[in-house]
DNA sequence: CGGTATCCTATAGGATACTG
DNA sequence: CAGTATCCTATAGGATACCG
C-alpha cells in the first residue's frame, strides 16, 4: 500500500485513512475489538463469542491488535493459566466506526 | 465464513454485519467507493485518483461493487471508448461507515 | 487453558502484454 | 481508453499436533 503515484484524492493521499482500512481489512480484526466491546475477554470465551476463528488466528490478531495499541493483554497467575484481553482507550475510538459498518450490513436487504 | 459455531454475540451471529466487513476487507472496495462520492469518473480518472492500484485490479474491484449492487456502469458509444462508473443509491449510503472508518484514521496519531 | 510450531492451500492482486 | 489474459508470488489463515 505504499504509493507509486500520488492519489488525487486528499482523503487517500493522507496514507493514515489507508491504513484505517487495511486495519479492517484484516479479518479478524474487527470482529475482535467488536466482541470485546463489553470488557475484557479470555481467549477460550472470545473464540466461542466469534465462532469460526481458530486458536492461531485469534492469537495472531490479538497479538497484531495488541501491537497496534487497540488491544491490552493481562495475564493472571495460577493454572489452569488465565488471560485476559480488553480494549485501550485508542480500541474503544475504534468501536464507533466498526459498528457504523456492521451496523450498515444489519440495515441492508441480501 | 461459514460459521461452524454459532457466535454467542448476536451482533456476529446475524451474518449481514459480518458480510459488511467482509465487503470493505477487499483492499480496494472502501478506497473505490469513497474516490466515487462526487460523481461518476472513468476508469482512468478513478486510477490516477486512487493511485497505486492496477488495472486489473480496478476492473475486479468495479466488477465486483457492480454485482454487489453498489455500483453503475454506463457506457457511451464513441472511440476512444468511454465509460463512466457511479454509486447506486445503495452504494451511497456505505459512505457513512466508510468516512466513519477513514476519518478515524485521520484522527489518530500515529 | 493459552500459546506455539508445522504444514498446507487458496487466493488476492501486481506486472506485463495484448485486443477492439 | 477499457478491458482481458497470463503468469507469478506473497501471505492469510485453517488444520493439526504439541507444550507448560
Amino acid at each position: 500500500m505504499w504509493y507509486v503515484t500520488t492519489p488525487t484524492d486528499p482523503f487517500l493521499a493522507d496514507c493514515r485513512a489507508r491504513l484505517a482500512f487495511d486495519l479492517l481489512s484484516h479479518t479478524w480484526n474487527a470482529v475482535v475489538i467488536w466482541s470485546l466491546r463489553e470488557g475484557p475477554l479470555r481467549p477460550v470465551d472470545l473464540r466461542r463469542r466469534i465462532g469460526g476463528i481458530s486458536s492461531k488466528g485469534l492469537t495472531e490478531t490479538l497479538r497484531r491488535l495488541q501491537t497496534n495499541g487497540l488491544v491490552t493483554r493481562q495475564a493472571h497467575p495460577g493454572s489452569p493459566p488465565r488471560v485476559e484481553y480488553g480494549l485501550t482507550p485508542l480500541g474503544r475510538t475504534l468501536l464507533a466506526p466498526i459498528d457504523a459498518v456492521g451496523a450498515w450490513g444489519l440495515r441492508v436487504r441480501r
